[in-house]
RNA sequence: GCCGUUGUAGCUCAGUGGUAGAGCACUUCCUUGGUAAGGAAGAGGUCGUGAGUUCAAUUCUCAUCAACGGCUCCA
């Protein structure tokens, strides 16, 4: 007999060779019928795979992550058997499962899959699905499995098998489809009980573009009808808070093909925004001990061959224009103009920490692909600064950049967010990254010190650092899943010596100055995309491009109406009225839509006892009060840039 | 940049080889109404752009631009 632990402790046993499967059916047939998986000392197996040996184990069923992804794996498993009972000859690459769903990439040969072949491909899934055939996993050597991809003519799973060791390669069968696999996969296909094919894309070959671009079919699957249609609800309902479509019907910001592609021109509504959260980081910054400048777009080749960006960076730089023989680029980062700032005047170990910010527009040449509504746009305005400062000054510079964003974090609500630290890649020393290897060693060992003193949750990632130095980025989440760097805080160890910038030290030496170059608020662009998700379009009444709109019940009340507005006008509270000849109502209704925070309510009664009635967006009727308690109220709101 | 899809009124969308339609929004008039849509009338588009096929193109073909879904990229 062997022994098995389960997750509360209690061992139970059984005899050797019985499955997770049998084991499930000994404590209920209701939670066999739910088994997709089963995690045997910490590694997920199938389900139907015998033990032999004392074992913790942990059933897993489709509220386990590790469930709900070998479901989706063995959908995709499905899929391809749909997908080759259809198009005979075709060859596949990998099908892994993702967040949402699943995928399964493919060469086609010369055939087109067609939106009307996902219906075909569904029902296919369907009717497979319900023939309710068996997984089954099979051990086998190396040559074997050469030898059936080489009948197959299948040279993906060719190249797949390369990277493989002899004895620990496993096939799984379902029905009439083979796959190289290892697995784990669920009991039976008819536990796929709904299915949906989301998309077709194409994908390059282990992700390279120098390859051949593959087809890639999404999808997904679910154990029940309803939690498909659930899942379908929440896909329309994300919908609704895409920054695109509310940036359009908040008069947000508007494109122009006659303008180019993401090249946001910001409307009145969307400028109040920005204004807004410029006097935020104005005021922020102010506190914080930084200067502020204004630079200029453009600068001269040489110097963006002094900051070493050129030869990184030409490509994603809009080509330059050519002046008195001089090329000249739009500026796509703000800080070689910062630096010869900092190198204007002489400084001295008392003039650091040396902190200079700018709203700095910058141009990136970003691939016409890559463009997506505000979030990744060809024209942008930073919230840049950066902060030049000695060695030992680092930390306390670096840890405060933190505190910033924490601080900024807080005032929006933002809890769903990741700091990620992001390391150089040692094989890329000299071509994506400056070759210096002892700096980036230690300055990545200072961030990571920072983080773990500030007791600040991060993720370490390779390869993401900027060419100059390591940085720690902040990860955020569009609605429709897309991840965007939002905040980012960057060390730099390199510029200040292209530039050749230095301070004189206490013993009269010079030096070179550490630069962290920091932008918490992101962009303009990629900031308001995010807060008009985030906040689904209703913004704090601080933000608010309309604060309150007065609505008279009818015309009869329209002076004591326009006196409330100059009221609140004369407080500095964004205001309008809605003089239309249309029923309150009405009224209530278009304002509740353009989601204004406060509507004010006038009319016989109100007018009778010189007061208002005041409504909350969303929250409905919120009681009379005088005017000039409303505005106190709401005054003291937006000076603390409370709600949202 | 690559693969795929789409492009008709301000918005959402229907439609046709014989020079276009709905709902909402908009304008005017009537209604003066108390917390999420009062009624009537009217105006608005050379069907993304360019070329080709045709007696005739918004519809078919090609090119081009843009948007969308991915891939690659992202200082």
């Amino acid at each position: 007999m062997i022994k098995i632990t389960f997750p509360d402790g209690a061992i139970r046993e059984y005899q050797p060779g019985t499955t997770s499967l049998d084991i499930a059916k000994s404590i209920s047939e209701g939670l066999a019928k739910k088994v997709l998986a089963a995690s045997v000392n910490g590694e997920v197996w199938d389900a139907t795979r015998p033990i032999y040996d004392d074992s913790s184990l942990k059933l897993l069923t489709w509220n386990e992550k590790e469930g709900k992804s070998t479901f989706w794996h063995s959908s995709a498993h499905l899929m391809a058997e749909a997908v080759e009972s259809l198009f005979p000859g075709v060859k596949f690459w990998v099908g892994p499962p993702v967040e949402h769903g699943f995928y399964y990439d493919m060469d086609l040969g010369d055939r087109k899959i067609t939106e009307e072949d996902l219906k075909v491909l569904e029902k296919k899934m369907n009717e497979l699905a319900k023939t309710n055939s068996t997984y089954i996993r099979k051990e086998i050597s190396k040559a074997d499995a050469i030898d059936f991809f080489s009948k197959k003519g299948d040279e993906y799973k060719l190249d797949l098998l390369l990277g493989l060791e002899d004895g620990k390669i496993t096939f799984y069968t379902q029905g009439g489809f083979t796959d190289l696999c290892r697995g784990p996969h669920i009991p039976q296909t008819g536990l796929i009980k709904a299915i949906k094919l989301t998309s077709i894309a194409g994908a390059y070959w282990k992700g390279d573009e120098k390859n051949k671009q593959l087809t890639r079919i999404y999808g997904i699957t679910f154990p029940a009808q309803k939690e498909l249609d659930e899942y379908l609800q929440m896909l329309e309902e994300a919908k609704k808070r895409d920054h695109r479509k509310l940036g359009k019907e908040l008069g947000i910001y508007t494109m122009d093909d006659d303008v180019g592609q993401g090249l946001i021109m910001w409307m009145p509504n969307g400028t109040v925004v920005i204004e807004e959260l410029e006097k935020l980081a104005k005021e922020t910054e102010n506190a914080a001990g930084y200067k502020r400048v204004v630079t200029p777009h453009i600068a001269k080749e040489s110097m963006y061959l002094t900051s070493g960006h050129l030869p990184y960076y030409a490509d994603s730089m809009y080509p330059p224009m050519e002046l008195d023989g001089e090329k000249y680029y739009l500026k796509s980062m703000n800080c070689p103009h910062h630096h010869k700032i900092f190198a204007a005047e002489p400084k001295s170990y008392r003039d650091l920490p040396y902190r200079i910010a700018e709203y700095g527009t910058v141009y990136r040449y970003e691939q016409s692909g890559e463009l997506f509504g505000l979030m990744r746009v060809r024209c942008l305005h930073m919230n840049d600064a950066h902060i030049y400062c000695t060695r030992d000054q680092f930390a306390s510079e670096f840890r405060a950049v933190n505190e910033m964003y924490q601080k900024y974090f807080k005032i929006f609500g933002i809890e769903k967010y990741v700091m990620r630290l992001s390391l150089h890649s040692p094989d890329k020393l000299g071509k994506k990254y400056v070759n210096a290897p002892e700096l980036w060693k230690e300055t990545e060992e200072m961030v990571r010190q920072v983080l773990i003193e500030s007791d600040i949750p991060y993720v370490e990632v390779q390869d993401e650092a900027a060419f100059y130095g390591p940085k720690i980025d902040v990860q955020i989440f569009s609605v429709i899943g897309r991840e965007f760097t939002l905040a980012t805080n960057q060390v730099d160890f390199s510029q200040g010596r292209s530039f050749k910038l230095e301070y004189t030290t206490a013993d009269n030496q010079t030096e070179t100055p550490l630069i962290i170059h920091r932008a918490p608020l992101g962009t303009h662009e990629r900031f308001i995309g995010f807060l008009l998700e985030h906040y689904a379009g209703r913004f704090p009444t601080w933000l608010a491009p309309l604060q309150v709109k007065v609505l008279p019940i009818s015309d009869k009340f329209a002076d004591y109406a326009q006196n409330v507005l100059e009221s609140l006008k004369k407080a500095d509270i964004r205001a309008e009225i809605d003089n239309r000849p249309e029923k309150i109502g009405r009224k209530i209704r278009d304002t509740e839509m353009a989601k204004v925070p406060y509507m004010i309510i006038v009319g016989e009664k109100e007018v009778n006892e010189t007061k208002v009635s005041v409504r909350r967006q969303g929250r409905g009727d919120a009681g009379s009060t005088s005017i000039e308690a409303f505005i106190k109220e709401i005054n003291e709101e937006i000076k603390t840039r409370s709600g949202g």
